[in-house]
DNA sequence: GGACCATGTCTAC
DNA sequence: TAGACCTGGTCCC
């Protein structure tokens, strides 16, 4: 599901599968039918991600572009098209295999220069090979809770809810702390730690944070599948004990969304 | 079949 | 800060 790596991972497997050849596209549901119309027979040229943004250049027409929001999905198949199932905004297809887009927030066509503005309003992606520096000016300078910069796409892009529950929990930090109270050692080891956690999530294409002296062989304990398919520290284990220290994890609202941590591994920093 | 929830973002008050 | 919105999965009746 959609965070930076889902996008990244996306733009990848459309270019291996689609890259530099002419594709059909339609809109069954209708509401992307003029973009498809526009670039129906075009030639796939090359994708792009930029946090949680999703870019596919078609010959001659310009850029898709595409936000899966909270519940976007592409689903690929093989072999020509079945009938649509469901609300597909956006069908892209060969004789050989087809990818069928539904439910995103956006689905529209740009141009370079509205792509370019759009790069421009979004900050350093840990996918992209920045060095996380302008992130780190931005929150080395804020009152803000960290755990609120970090999901601020103009500071960092791509980073989401459950990547930033986890990886607070990794580096012991209280989301509550305060941008400026981060030290720049702590940032560089965050910064780090985050391009290297989404790198393994665009190949496993699933959010994996728990260190290997974590996992429930290593500590002793029964194998555990987490409902939303990866193995994590504290994202949606609220009231459920901590599985390094055994505090119960919590959970409160935070800029109108859930966050989670474990007050034992993440305890307030000394005022 | 309906209620509810979700890894996101924008807009209006 | 509340509500809206895009859709599908899960749970309950």
């Amino acid at each position: 599901m959609p965070e930076g790596h889902t996008i990244h991972r996306l733009a990848g497997d459309l270019g291996i599968r689609f890259g530099g050849r002419a594709l059909r596209a339609a809109s069954p549901q209708g509401r992307f039918a003029e973009g498809a119309a526009l670039v129906d027979g075009k030639r796939l040229t090359g994708t792009d991600a930029h946090g949680k943004h999703l870019f596919l250049g078609f010959a001659g027409a310009g850029w898709v572009h595409v936000h899966l929001g909270l519940y976007g999905k592409v689903a690929f198949g093989d072999g020509p098209a079945p009938e649509p199932v469901g609300a597909v905004r956006l069908r892209l297809h060969t004789g050989a295999g087809y990818a069928d887009l539904r439910g995103p927030s956006t689905c529209e066509l740009l141009t370079d220069a509205d792509k370019d503005a759009l790069h421009a309003r979004l900050g350093d992606d840990p996918l992209r090979g920045d060095d996380g520096e302008a992130a780190w000016a931005r929150i080395s300078r804020s009152r803000t809770p960290l755990a609120t910069l970090l999901m601020d796409q103009a500071t960092l892009a791509g980073v989401g809810n459950v990547y930033r529950a986890e990886v607070l929990f990794r580096h012991g930090i209280d989301p509550r702390l305060p941008g400026n109270r981060l030290t720049h050692g702590q940032w560089t080891a965050i910064w780090a730690d985050l391009a290297a956690l989404m790198r393994e999530g665009v190949r496993n294409n699933r959010i994996d944070t728990v260190r290997p002296e974590h996992l429930p062989e290593a500590m002793g304990r029964p194998p555990r599948v987490d409902d939303h398919g990866g193995e994590v520290y504290v994202y949606r284990r609220a009231g459920l004990p901590c599985h390094v220290c055994g505090t119960e994890v919590r959970t409160e609202r935070l800029a109108a969304r859930n966050l989670f941590w474990c007050p034992g591994c993440q305890p307030p920093a000394p005022a």
